[in-house]
DNA sequence: TCTTTGTGATCTCTATATAGATCAAATTAG
DNA sequence: CTAATTTGATCTATATAGAGATCACAAAGA
């Protein structure tokens, strides 16, 4: 029996995913695309758009974003301008923090 | 030379996945959190939590919003409660929507 | 400064995600 | 009702994502 990868996920995170499937196929429909039309337009399978509607964790976040953007679900509720500037925001933050996360604070004194 | 699977994302979807994955780092240093722990609390490899804090599309989103949900970023903006009732009201929108897209409305009388 | 630990990069192997085709059932418009 | 079309499911082959180990360097802290 191949060790398989069976991964468990939290209830946020199924939701989370959950929720973008929905509005993804909501405003595939308001905008009268056909599964057909959407994955051609994003390069992938109709068989992974499926996936994605369905809300299938596995599939790779870039073809899932992608397509909500051509369907037009905005991510973050924020349009792209403000999307770049916050990104900028976490990069100067970033550059703050530590590189890297110091553990054992090894008890200044062990003897007492 | 086997035919590659390069894929091309659009820059709101590369944006927005950056965006996460700097979140993402932030978050876990904050709070002091190896890169060892937050693999292991996740389930995945040291390997494929770098990618994701790099940024990397390929990247499972189940996985992605795993390692969020468990250093403290959340998706959408929205809590627990609101995401569940959230996806009650996109289904029962979804409800109301055709159950498929039809795209030919073949002129009701072609010729004039 | 010196030591210890975290991080980034790389490599291999295996499990699996995706593409692409096909088929049946469901659904819509006429 | 009927014809046309969309959608869901399933199957195969192939590319690749992910696990796990290793190595060197960076960097924190005493």
């Amino acid at each position: 029996m191949p060790k398989s990868k069976t991964r468990t996920y939290s209830l946020y995170s199924r939701e989370a995913v959950q929720l973008i499937s929905n509005l993804i196929r909501i405003a595939r429909k308001e905008r009268k695309l056909t599964t057909q039309e959407v994955a051609e337009r994003a390069g992938i399978s109709r068989g992974l758009l499926q996936r994605i509607e369905k809300g299938d964790l596995k599939c790779e976040i870039g073809a899932v974003f992608e397509v909500a953007t051509l369907v037009g679900v905005k991510l973050f509720d924020v349009d792209a301008t403000r999307l770049t500037r916050h990104i900028r925001q976490t990069e100067d933050k970033l550059a703050l923090l530590p590189k890297s996360v110091r553990k054992k604070i090894r008890a200044v004194d062990d003897d007492f």
